[in-house]
DNA sequence: TCAAAAGTGTTGCCAATACACCCATGA
DNA sequence: TCATGGGTGTATTGGCAACACTTTTGA
């Protein structure tokens, strides 16, 4: 008992990466700082675990108070906890990352809280350790959509097996071979075609598909390699 | 500034997975607690973060605690923050993972420490969260170790094939093509004949193999698909 | 009727598997 | 000289990459 009376008691934070896709760039959901420190600077959203919420819900917490999204892919990421990461005092910060569908929400809560989306490319720089924060989400939203079905977490309900094609290649930065793409991608089985074909092209229009829900939640620890990392 | 006033501060802990291969069994090193709470029960090595100490720092201190190593392979798990999962008081315990070389070295100053190697399918059950850490850990290092070329780590500095296949087939549970194992591995290009033989053997003594080190570091971020999964 | 994007088919190659055979060693 | 385990070779196969052609649509 005496150990715990010992113990530093050391701040608790919680960071979360938020990923978006408007069908073109993978985007990420950041704030612009209305608090001290850092004011006016760019970060993540975050903010303290409270003593009675267990660690995921604080993450759900936080997710919530700047998108209003509830049911959000969300995943613990890792915990960062140099010394001297934040300069206010000593805090350890469990970073998640979740990913959610740009388009079927509107962000005007995320807006009136100084969200705005980036493409990764014109990511501005963050406060404290967030740059690395994001890096290493980057690294296993790659590693881990290469070998499990998570990009779907991203799309609309209802997509087309290009506008897919078109997230994988975002996701990894290079173009891929639309025919052989299609085939292993239905090859998986958890592609349910609607019938509907989406009415936004100008040109061919493409089939909709769903995902198969069942069939994703029972293998989705089944590996079905859709990318050579 | 308000808001660092506000948090709620809560116990930061470390522990520490540490898995060994005695050449037969993946094991894992447990202790058995000379303190309270939970006095004369198994639990993973852990201790409290310091204030003045990077996390990963904390968490090869704690290794060094119980094993008398360093420059140990570990890695960050995950944290575990369920408000229930310490009955004394709220504690987030940040896991790590570390492989160990069993067969290089003594293991007295565990064993003063109450430190005992157990088999994997002879883990006694253990404290708080424990058994879920375990789990959790032995997945990641499946998972790490059919990509990444980390069983290594868990081997002496010079080992043979046909020991690093037994390694293979303890973490994963089954039996593989010695033919197929031995072409699949030295395709790699990471291993390097130093000419010596195993003395051990009764029959057939079988070439001893060190790594590249400089290829293992360069490339280990590089897919070599050792295990399908 | 043309350009642009969607859908499907074919071929060749490489890599993983499933085998069989030979060699070295100590009992 | 025999049992045990180590080392290497080969045929087959299945999956992936590279490629060409047809279809649909709006302008």
């Amino acid at each position: 008992m005496n150990q715990y009376l010992q113990a530093d008691k050391i701040n608790l934070a919680i960071d979360c990466c938020i990923f978006g896709f408007d069908g073109e760039n993978l985007k990420l959901l950041l704030i612009k700082r209305n608090f001290e420190p850092e004011q006016g600077k760019w970060s993540l959203m975050g903010g303290f675990l409270k003593r009675d919420e267990d660690l995921e819900n604080g993450a759900k917490r936080i997710l919530n108070e700047l998108t209003g999204l509830d049911n959000v892919y969300l995943e613990q990421l890792q915990s960062f906890g140099n010394v001297t990461r934040d300069p206010v005092e000593r805090t350890i910060s469990v970073c998640f990352y979740a990913l959610i569908n740009i388009q079927d929400h509107d962000f005007e809560l995320a807006k009136s809280k100084n969200g705005y989306w980036f493409s990764l490319d014109e990511k501005p720089n963050l406060i404290f350790d967030h740059n690395d924060m994001v890096e290493k989400a980057i690294a296993e939203v790659r590693y881990k959509a290469a070998l499990h079905p998570i990009g779907f977490e991203l799309l609309p309900d209802k997509f087309t097996i290009p506008a897919l094609q078109r997230l994988y290649e975002a996701i990894y930065g290079y173009k891929l071979d639309r025919r052989n793409f299609s085939r292993k991608i239905l090859s998986t089985k958890l592609l349910i075609d609607t019938g509907e074909k989406d009415n936004n092209s100008t040109t061919k229009k493409a089939s909709l598909f769903k995902l198969d829900t069942e069939k994703y939640t029972s293998q989705f620890n089944a590996f079905h390699y859709f990318m050579n990392l």
